[in-house]
DNA sequence: AAAGACAAAAGTGTATACACTTTTGCATCG
DNA sequence: CGATGCAAAAGTGTATACACTTTTGTCTTT
């Protein structure tokens, strides 16, 4: 029972939606996704299942399955859960720091300054979302990584319509506050500061523009 | 694209592995369950691929599926998962308590009670991690809810064979002592309890005695 | 010309078929 | 007697087939 070409398909799709390559409320035939992978619906339709369960599609009986669009009450809800988990996150990290690990983080930040100057969009969401998984990564512990990961797509599909450059710049430079503070070994102050950056990143989306959608109901409401 | 058969599939096999009909590394051969659920293969590898995303079924290639068996490190992992989200639940419930959900709580730890004293192995382990999902759903917040019932789905393999009937009651009451801290708005305390609480169910796997088990490997080691 | 009915087309939901891999049991050989 | 090899059996992985539902476009009726 392999997953690896089904496996492929995700990753794919993942990478179109988060980065906003397939919009919100678009159709995904099957037939269409299994001629341009070149496999039978039977694949796509695992696939299609696999990301319904991470909230990137939404599958509606006898309809099909559509580009997820989260709305900004469940975006609220999944950074609510982000600021629990990644406040204690930054606190316990901070606990256990190590040379290794923070030198790992600072390059990390570095990517995101590249990314963010060479005006690299999609990579740049990608990276400031990656640093919270690396966090995650470091601290050895695989299911709060994996958690971590989900949540995050979950909101990529949000702030990457709303997050602008400016913003990114922002993302950065607090990234670098909390390692600063993990450095130190201050465990409140990189928990304090976590929960602003989450906080500000948040606050980014609700009151900026409406968001582009395929989705008729969506688009009128 | 519907999953009603398939869901149907979905909730009787995690009921029968969390309530421990089917031992971890049971063998879960696709044609044996289609011909039980009088469906084909194809549903009930939709299934299978749903319990496996779930953590409680894992695939082999080409070998097939089979009830997963967590390691006591992935357990402790998801107990420190558990600890980030639900002390900061607690914390976030008391700010928010009103006398209508502490009612809901405590009728809960009643059903508690009952299950205990009629020795109901089964119904006391899924009342007990319900506690915590019943605290999230009164929250509000869809996305932690889930998320907290995965992971307490996930212990509940684990948990179940180690958790005595002292066990047991021990929980209700320190979910009692939790409910108290909530009714009294006081966020410090309830959070602290939880912690102490995840402790206790934690320290109780660990240092019990080993899992029987259908998997070789794992019998052996 | 707008509304409704109906038929064709498109698409999903489930079952089945078939190729390929792993397992198992037996026979052969050392 | 134990080990090796091989063939049958069992089981998984993917594709295809077919029934049924939704959508779409046209034709009729008012």
């Amino acid at each position: 029972m392999d997953a690896s070409s089904t496996s492929v398909i995700v990753t794919a799709l993942t990478k179109a939606i988060v980065e906003h390559r397939l919009l919100p409320g678009s159709k995904l035939a099957e037939q269409k996704l299994a001629d341009h992978f070149g496999v039978s619906r039977t694949l796509v339709r695992q696939a299609l299942l696999q990301l319904s369960q991470h909230q990137l599609v939404t599958l509606e009986p006898a309809r099909g399955a559509f580009v997820a669009a989260p709305s900004v009450d469940e975006a609220r809800q999944v950074f609510a859960v982000r600021r629990m988990l990644e406040c204690e996150m930054a606190r316990s990290f901070a606990a256990q720091s190590t040379p290794a690990r923070i030198r790992v983080l600072r390059e990390h930040i570095e990517s995101e300054k590249r990314a963010i100057a060479q005006e690299d969009a999609p990579g740049r969401t990608e990276l400031l979302g990656d640093f919270h998984v690396r966090m995650a990564e470091l601290m050895g512990n695989e299911v709060l990584a994996q958690m971590l990961g989900q949540l995050i797509a979950r909101c990529a599909l949000i702030t990457l319509m709303y997050q602008t450059s400016r913003g990114a710049e922002h993302s950065s430079d607090e990234h670098a506050g909390i390692v600063r503070a993990l450095a130190a070994r201050d465990g409140e102050r990189a928990a304090h500061l976590m929960a602003e950056h989450l906080q500000h990143v948040e606050e980014n989306l609700a009151f900026d523009r409406r968001v582009p959608s395929n989705d008729i109901s969506t688009a009128l409401s």
